[in-house]
DNA sequence: AGTCACCTACGAAACTTTTCGTTGACAAGT
DNA sequence: ACTTGTCAACGAAAAGTTTCGTAGGTGACT
C-alpha cells in the first residue's frame, strides 16, 4: 500500500531557490547550495544553512547526517511542486481555472515550436475525453 | 504620450482578496468589502481598513476621500497583475518559460470546451508568426 | 445636549520570512 | 600542542505581513 507523505507546506521564495538548486543538481551540501545562490546574489554562508534547518523542519528536505557535511535532498519532487503552486495561483488569480491561467500565460510569451507541438498533442487528449 | 505608472509592488495575500473584489465588483468602501470577505472567512473591520491603508501607501489602490466612507479603487488592472504574477511565477517555477506553466496548468485541471477552442485559437496565432 | 451609529487613523501585537553573528566542535596541517 | 579552516547549532535582529483594539471625529436621531 503506498502511504502518502503529509501534505508539504508551501516552500517560500528563497526555499523555492534551494529546491530549484536541489531539483537540478542533486544533493547537496551547504556549501554547494550557497556557492550556487551566490552566483546570482549575495547571501551568507549561515543565512543558507539556517534555511536549510528551517527547511528540514518542515519537511521540505532531508538530510543525511552521516559525515562532517550533511548532505540535503528534496523531499516533494519539483513536479509535485510545481503544480502545488499553479494550482494555487489559479485559484487566487484566476478563480481557480487552470486553463485560464494557462491561457494567459500562452498569449503573453513567445513559445518555441517544441513548446506549440507539446501544447497540441495535450488539447486533442482533452478533447477525446470530456 | 502614454506616462507609465511606476512599476506596482507585487501585492500579498491579503492585498490580492481585496484587488480581486475591487475587480469584481468595482469601486467599494471598506464596509462593502470587509462584508465581501467576511462572507468567505471571519475577519475584523479594521483589518480591511488596514490593509487599505497599506495598499494606499503602495500605490496598489486609490481612493476617493469626498464622502464621510472613502471610496478605493484598483490602480492597475487584472491583466496587469496577472500577468506580474504569471511571470514572476514562470521565472520561480519553471525557469522563465511561460509556456511550461501553460502546459503544466494544461495537464492538470479539466477544461472546458470553450478553453479549448480559444487555447487551439492561440496556438493558431502563434503557429503563424514565430 | 446627549446618545448612537459609523467612519478613519494609529499603534501595536503576533506571526512569518530573511539575514547573519557568535559559538563550539572537529580535523588537518605546522 | 597550536593554529587554521570547515562545519552545524543557536539566538536574535530586521523586515514584512496580518490582525485587531482603542481613540477620536462627525452626523443623525431623540
Amino acid at each position: 500500500m503506498m502511504r502518502h507523505r503529509p501534505q508539504l507546506p508551501r516552500p517560500t521564495e528563497a526555499e523555492l531557490e534551494l529546491l530549484n538548486i536541489l531539483w537540478e543538481k542533486g544533493p547537496a551540501t551547504v556549501r554547494d547550495l550557497h556557492q550556487a545562490v551566490a552566483v546570482k546574489r549575495t547571501i551568507g554562508y549561515t543565512s543558507v544553512l539556517k534555511l536549510l534547518q528551517i527547511m528540514t523542519e518542515k519537511g521540505l528536505v532531508e538530510r543525511e547526517e552521516s559525515g562532517k557535511a550533511h548532505i540535503y535532498r528534496p523531499v516533494g519532487t519539483q513536479q509535485e511542486t510545481q503544480s502545488q503552486l499553479v494550482r494555487e495561483m489559479s485559484e487566487r488569480l484566476f478563480s481557480g481555472s487552470a486553463a485560464a491561467l494557462a491561457i494567459h500565460a500562452l498569449s503573453m510569451e513567445p513559445v518555441s515550436d517544441r513548446e506549440l507541438e507539446e501544447l497540441r498533442h495535450l488539447i486533442e487528449q482533452k478533447r477525446k475525453q470530456p
